[in-house]
DNA sequence: GTGCAGATAATTGTATACGATTTGACTTTA
DNA sequence: TAAAGTCAAATCGTATACAATTATCTGCAC
């Protein structure tokens, strides 16, 4: 059951407190795909995990489960979360009801240092993506995400912020579960098209670029209902 | 300084777990304007009044927290949001990006029942308004909210419902501390005039009439600066 | 009377304990 | 043998206990 969860104990700012810093080390395990849709997440287990009690692992995995990452079925336990297709489906609309008007208000405060270090974080993705192995591969999707994070970031709402990590991390989940080609390798120019679009202060084409963004993601995912594999068709093949 | 939390508990659905039930309660208090903003809410006092220990009553207020609605600082305690100007403002300004969103999605799909429906809840909501008495002041408060969760619902995308549900509440919050005429009365109109644009199907004319009616709600608020009440200014009257 | 220092009270942070619910295995019986 | 019933293990739900932190009060020096 842990086979996947070796690695976990997140470097920690370690001026956090006890719960948050157990949810944050949970949540990027989740996000870079170290845990998978479904494991089960006990509370003794990840509390003996972290060497800190029920109390603190159950307050860890209810802010989990606020965020959506986590299911905690009563009586039963929490889980990562498996989302539906239609669940997939509504994070991706989310997404493009909030992303061009956030980055419409991105661009009307952006900064040339913050287009800067937007292009940093470009450049910093393509070398990942170059790069080989496990450990860049997850690398690279979390600076995929954080690409649209930065936007949120510069649009200067922390609540649109907050909102977007949320849908950046359920993204995270929907793609480890219904992603096709494991190559978001196209995402890679289209971010720098946007950030382009942004440098010449052209706010419709970079949203239109982001809409174009978010369907070739969506795009790429196979999210046919297979309804909890219908009992006999998981067996006839 | 429970003067003000006396006829808290709700009604309760009595189907729900413990911790859930009781942020319920403290949610539709705080927003219901039974607790005013900077309210303590001690977590034995929580825990007694609803008969349960601190262990639950520490859920509901960690619950709350996620949604905004309640801040918890470190051993000092948790008390009901005091959102400053900046965040009302972002508040607003996050309703400013979405709604148009939401209701476009909600003039695509919107059935004529559920036209119906909003046109009955208008009616309630114009009931109440011609009502006395704090009930029905509370009452219209949360009809006038409702209104707009309503189209989120309608909108059929629970992520963004879920979001809406925070926003309209965290925005009664900033309109319980800054909002000036206490008529929010001429938002009564302004909905009526969303659900004719929807009926004719006018979406253009319903997101414009969305964004003048949440700027109309924005410019009834007071959100100078009083920073910290200048120490002399808060005695000189 | 003002300011500092230590003690005391109140409140949160975390761990542990116990009861309730679910799950899977084992036994019994037709 | 298959079905049903019963029991034991694991896990969650909630309460309580204790430790750590913060706020308040008291007393003393100046």
């Amino acid at each position: 059951m842990n086979s996947q969860a070796d690695a976990l104990q997140a470097p920690g700012d370690s001026t956090e407190n006890g719960a948050q810093q157990i949810r944050d080390a949970l949540r990027e395990a989740i996000v870079e795909r170290r845990l998978s849709p479904g494991t089960k997440l006990s509370e003794s287990d990840v509390g003996s995990l972290f060497n800190v009690s029920r109390t603190l692992a159950r307050a860890a995995l209810q802010a989990l489960s606020y965020e959506g990452l986590v299911s905690v079925e009563k009586n039963r336990g929490a889980f990562v979360a498996y989302p539906s297709p239609d669940e997939a489906r509504q994070i991706f609309a989310a997404r493009r009801l909030v992303e061009p008007g956030i980055l419409k208000s991105a661009a009307e405060r952006i900064t040339p240092a913050q287009l800067k270090h937007l292009r940093q974080l470009l450049i910093e993705e393509g070398r990942l993506m170059s790069e080989r192995g496990q450990s860049a591969r997850r690398a690279e999707i979390k600076a995929s995400g954080d690409f649209h994070l930065m936007l949120a970031s510069i649009s200067g709402n922390l609540i649109m912020q907050r909102f977007m990590e949320e849908l950046v991390a359920r993204s995270s989940l929907v793609i480890a579960l219904y992603g096709q080609s494991s190559a978001s390798s196209c995402g890679h120019a289209e971010h720098g098209g946007i950030i382009t679009a942004l440098e010449r202060k052209d706010i419709d084409t970079a949203c239109h670029l982001m809409l174009h963004h978010i369907a070739h993601i969506e795009a790429d995912l196979d999210l046919r209902e297979r309804k909890s594999f219908g009992l006999k068709e998981a067996f006839e093949r």
